[in-house]
DNA sequence: AACTCGTTCAACCGCCAGTTA
DNA sequence: GTAACTGGCGGTTGAACGAGT
């Protein structure tokens, strides 16, 4: 699995990683225990930063950049990993509607995630609903699906959540503590030291009966205030976005802004309501945007200004 | 049991902007 | 001014895993 290459590129960037490693074999894919604890000691010592000079001077044959990598997406004290709690997939799917495929810049609003998860639960996640919707990640309407359908349900399932209730017991790293990280490894041998993958899964599927609810067009610029860093972090018993599709659109007698007009008018893709009934569902549909709600983005609003 | 397939996510790549000499 | 260096970013890849057959 390991796999010592020998670094090749044609860029400045890639020589200067040449010179860097001295013209020798360069490690490369996953990291071993061993490796992870030159890292974590050097920079404990030394601190960040300069990192082709930590990679040099910790005894590591791995380019600056793949030390960097690994402290900020898995060794640094503060990085967590695994479930991610509604109000963060709310925030996710609000500021990537803002700021696009700006990882960083999302990350920054999450307070221990990297752009990194981020970036992986957008594509595994939220681009395979569009994918199952037959429409583009970057349609009108995928994002219309996210501003009437998902943010509202996510808003509704943050509402409905009793503070602890919606909370399971947080499957990621709080700490910088190896034991803890490799504790959840799933069925890597670790004594071999060839790998130091951490693997979670999330097979939840929490299909709470939620009321959906058609909403104001301006909803997104109203709600972009809101802010997880403003919001206690919880656990989501589901992290994906199916938990978010239970309803039917026409089902369940409620009242919805994308109705037959709208569907009809080619705002959705013709698969919509399959897309969406394939969760089953069929709660009522209105009163989302009822004073409560409203209320609750005011608040939100309040919290934070991005 | 063995195989295929889909999902997840750690890690890599190329590019680019900022900094330094 | 500029070439080299460094770090950050977004896109992509592929190994590991679970589920299904």
């Amino acid at each position: 699995m390991e796999a010592n290459v020998r670094a090749f590129g044609s860029t400045n960037q890639q020589q200067s990683d040449d010179e860097m490693m001295m013209i020798t074999d360069v490690r490369k894919g996953p990291w071993t225990l061993e490796e992870d604890s030159l890292l974590m000691n050097y920079v404990a010592i030394h601190g960040d930063g300069r990192w082709n000079s930590v990679a040099r001077c910790a005894g590591l044959k791995r380019t600056g950049k793949s030390c960097r990598l690994r402290w900020l997406n898995y060794l640094r004290p503060d990085v967590r990993r695994g479930n991610i709690s509604l109000q963060e997939q709310l925030t996710i799917l609000e500021l990537h509607s803002r700021f696009g495929n700006r990882w960083s810049k999302i990350a920054q609003h999450l307070p221990g995630r990297t752009d990194n998860e981020i970036k992986n639960y957008w594509r595994t996640r939220v681009q395979k609903q569009a994918k199952q919707l037959k429409c583009d990640v970057n349609s009108k309407q995928f994002r219309d699906a996210m501003r009437y359908v998902w943010i509202p349900r996510l808003l509704e399932r943050i509402r409905a959540t009793p503070d602890s209730s919606a909370a399971q017991p947080l499957s990621v790293s709080t700490t910088n503590s190896y034991t803890d990280s490799s504790s959840n490894n799933h069925n890597t041998d670790i004594a071999s030291s060839t790998s130091q993958v951490y693997h979670h899964h999330h097979h939840h599927h929490n299909h709470n009966h939620m009321t959906e609810s058609g909403s104001d067009p301006n909803f997104m610029p109203e709600l972009s205030g809101a802010s997880s860093d403003s919001l206690d972090p919880q656990v989501s018993p589901g992290s994906d976005l199916t938990d978010c599709y239970n309803y039917n659109l026409h089902g369940g007698g409620g009242a919805n802004n994308m109705d037959n007009s709208q569907t009809g008018s080619g705002l959705y893709p013709d698969n919509f309501n399959e897309s969406w009934n394939w969760l089953g569902g069929g709660d009522s549909l209105d009163n989302m945007w009822n004073d409560e709600n409203i209320w609750f983005l005011q608040q939100q609003l309040l919290c934070d200004d991005i």
